[in-house]
Formats: structure tokens, sequence, C-alpha cells
DNA sequence: TCGCTGATCTGGTCTATACCAGATCGCGTT
DNA sequence: AACGCGATCTGGTATAGACCAGATCAGCGA
């Protein structure tokens, strides 16, 4: 799709004028919300299609570009389009679907949705244990621990940022080692450790402007941080945490049906 | 805490002057943010404190409304505050924990956690199946419905509204018996049905419009909405939606530690 | 053809102002 | 003490304008 999309083509400006009748007192945004979502909802815009600009929407409805900004972000919210760092807005794709219980790994569970995926490594940093990081892993303060960072993504959009933490004392080795995905499979094969899930916490809240910068989305994006702990023999070998766009995703506990 | 909070006395209104050094280009909404959350941290403003208003922020750091809002937005969606529609922001409680795969009934869980809860109960309706319904009950549309409301409220505020679809067809006499809670327990003491937890679906999205009014939060609120999916013999017998405030828990898989 | 560059487009941020409606609080009456 | 009413405070919405920096793209030069 063009700049010049279908959407809000032919609209006379003056519709958006509150009326007493149908939309009560709904405020402006939102009925421009409405007009939009039925717009992509009927239009021939699929998945990937660009919106009209913010300025471009402001003019067409006769309003500022504020409110045409903020119908956009209620769009954005509800996980119907997706916006890219200064170049435009975009009509989401279907959610993808992640089993965060399931014992198959991430990668695997997108490429059985038939998704195109990318998995980008960061890089490797050795530290010392943060109190965040000491308390998740049952660890003294400053233990030395590896951060494996990458990110993954989907149908061409970053959509997650992921860092491992792992404990060096109780993986002998792994320092000097390079990367090997997936990450469980390798410390089981090599280590002489088999890592299983403890626990898990989803939380939804804004992400890190770290994962911001990575995933190229604006510092304050909503999204869902999710925490796994794995253990072996009563210890936590590593946690993982990752920060995924809200909108991308649906998290799918026991065996959903497709949909 | 008074109106007159601690929050932003005696500071220079030049303070937020974005410099070159430290903050480098950081946004002055973001700046805002990080004062505010720093003296929330170690201000003597505990859980429920307000905050002062966005009209006082602004002239305290000298910065315009819209600018304090955001910041306070920022806030707001990392979980550190919430607003009460039209009656300010206050510092949010810690959040609660909700482990949704477990058989334990979420007002159990709840007051396991030694919090003060009330279940609101909002009425029952009686429907035909939607779309959406139809898809999830794996029943035809139109099926006879039973729909039962209810809102959940943790010291003091409002933070879950729930929806509960029953099929009637399948619990004879349900319409004409009173409404019992749990939900769960009622259903297979008298009806002779014992729904098991299927697959259930959270996703992170703004929250509809009737939960919005009903926990007494702005439409367009960020929110996660929880479906449970349960079945007895291979059918589905009930379906339940329920729509968090984002900020007020923690969803946890597993045996998460306390904190 | 390739690579650079500058104009242009886009969202991101910020200001200043205005009005509305719900929530609250104080004051006066009963 | 209880009630009612209005002033005031609050966030919610909306406008119009402005500037910035990254992304993009057309066109030019090597």
């Amino acid at each position: 799709m063009s700049v010049n999309s279908p959407l809000g083509a032919h609209r006379d400006p003056a519709m958006l004028t509150r009326q007493a009748g149908e939309d009560g007192d709904a405020p402006v945004y939102l009925v421009l919300r409405d007009a939009l979502a039925e717009e992509i909802r009927t239009g021939a815009a699929g998945p990937g299609a660009r919106l009209p600009s913010e300025r471009d929407l402001a003019a067409r409805f006769g309003v500022a570009r504020m409110t045409a900004r903020k119908a956009l972000g209620v769009l954005e919210s509800e996980g119907m389009i997706f916006r890219a760092d200064r170049r435009g807005y975009f009509v989401s794709p279907p959610r993808i679907r992640y089993a965060p219980g399931s014992s198959v790994n991430l990668m695997r569970q997108l490429r059985e949705q038939g998704l195109m995926t990318a998995n980008h490594y960061l890089g490797r940093q050795q530290m010392g244990a943060s109190d965040w990081l000491a308390a998740h892993l049952r660890a003294p303060v400053g233990a030395a621990i590896a951060l494996e960072r990458s990110v993954v993504e989907v149908e061409g959009r970053k959509i997650v940022y992921s860092e491992d933490f792992l404990r060096l004392d109780l993986l002998p080795g792994y320092a000097e080692a390079p990367y090997v995905s997936p990450m469980t499979q390798n410390i089981r094969r090599n280590y002489g450790v088999d890592p299983q899930p403890a626990w898990s916490r989803i939380r939804a809240a804004t992400i890190s402007s770290v994962a911001a910068q990575h995933l190229g989305v604006a510092a304050g994006t909503a999204g869902l941080t999710i925490t796994h702990v794995q253990t072996h023999g009563g210890q936590v070998v590593m946690v993982n945490r990752c920060f995924w766009l809200s909108d991308a995703v649906d998290l799918v506990l026991g065996d959903a049906p497709e949909g």
C-alpha cells in the first residue's frame, strides 16, 4: 500500500463532529478509532499495509494531529496496528501464539506456526550479580554471571528482546566456549547440567529502554516482561528475562485450538 | 498524604532543562519520570499516597501540563502509580500475585496473600452465543448462554472485571437458580458437571469499554485479557473472560517464591 | 551502476490554551 | 448532626502551532 492509501479517502471532514444521537458523547478520538478500525477490517489493507500519516489523517478527518495520534495510539494498544519509529503505522499481522509453559523452545514454536523467523545474537557479557539477579538466582550479590542477549524477529518485525543470565560457577568452562543455540540444549549436553523450569512470571509493563532500543520502538512502549527461572538439583542455574511487544503475542496455557 | 505532598516541593523549576552531560538528549518527560520515580522510591509516600495534580507538577517542574501528564502516564504504565478518574494519581501497592494455571480460585489466592478483597456481583444475563462465543464454546451461534458478571476489588481498588459464559443446555436448571460463588464448585455440586481447565489465553491489550466503565478507569486503559475455557467430557461447558488492570498483577506459573 | 547528498516526509516531543464533566469539599440551611 | 448546593479542584479531551531527528527517496556525480 502506498502512502496514498484508501484509508480515510473521500471522507467528509465534518463527519467526526459529535452527533447528539448515535455516538452520544464519545470522544472524537474514539470515533476516529472506530472509523479507522472499520476501514482496516473491511478494507483491502492486509497485514503489513501502511496507514496514512498522522498529518494526513488529521487533515482528512478534520481533527488536530494530536487527536489523530491518540486514535492511532488506541488502535496500537489494541494490537490492531503497530508503529515503526519515524516510519509510520502499519496493519498488524495476526498475533503469534507462544506457550510459555511448554518445554518446546520459542523458536521452534514459531517455526511450527509457519512463521518466518530470525534470531539475532547480540553477544555475551560477563558481570557480577545485581540485587535483582542475586535474588532470582539465589546467589550472592556479585557472583559471576554470563549474560547472553538476543533479539527475535518474526515476519520481518523484531518483537522479543531476550536476556539469559547464567551462573558461571555452576557451568565450568562456559565462559570460554562460544554461544550455541538453543541454550538449554547446549547446557544439557555439554555441561552436565539439566535445567528444569521452576517458575515463571508474566508482567505487563513498559519494556526497558535497552529493550526498546534493540526492538526499534520508542522508549516507554507497552510490553510484556516474562521471567523464566530454571533450576537443577535445587539450585537456580539460569534466569531468562524477555521483553515482548505486547501487541504481537497471545500467551497460551494448555492446548488451545487454532485461531 | 495531602495534596500538598512532599513530591516535587522545593524544586528548582530549571532543573529539568536538558543537560548536555548526564541526561544527554533524554526527553523531558522521561527526566521528569525519573525525578518522580526517585522521590516515590525514597520518599515517605507509601502505597495509596496521593501525588500532586498534573497542574501542580507542571508548575513546579516548569513544564507544560501535557508533558507532566506524559511522565505520569509512563509511571502508570510501569505500574508504579495508578490513576483514579478525575480524582488524581496514587502510589501503587505491590502487585498482587495470581497463578492462572492453579486450581485454586482467584478469591482464595487473594485471601491467602492476606489482602482485603470484595467480590461485587453485577447480575446475570441470558443471551444467544455470538460468533466469538460460539467459536470458544464450540457451540452453534445463538445457543442459549448465561452470562454472570462481577468485579473484584482488592485493597479498595477495583482491578478485575470478570465475565462467565455458561452453556445452559448442558446445565439444566441453572437459569432458574440463584447465583452461587464460587461458580465452579457450585456447578460441580449441583449440576452433575465437573468443569476441567482446558486452555487459557493471556493477551495484553486495552480493556473493553464496558470493563473500563465498571472498573472506574478511562476507556482505552491498558490491561490484560485472560480467557479460561473449561470442559467436561469433551464439551466446553463454560468460558471465563476477565479484564485485569495490567499494573495491578503479576501472573505466576509454577511455584514462585515470595516477593 | 554505484554511492553520496540534500530535500522531504514521518513520528517524537513540547508548549500554551481552552473547555468539559465528574469528584470533592466547604458552607449554609434544616 | 444531617442534608443540599454550589465553588473549586481534578483529570479528560481538543486545538494550533512549533521544532527536532531519524528514515526515506530522488537526483546527481563518480
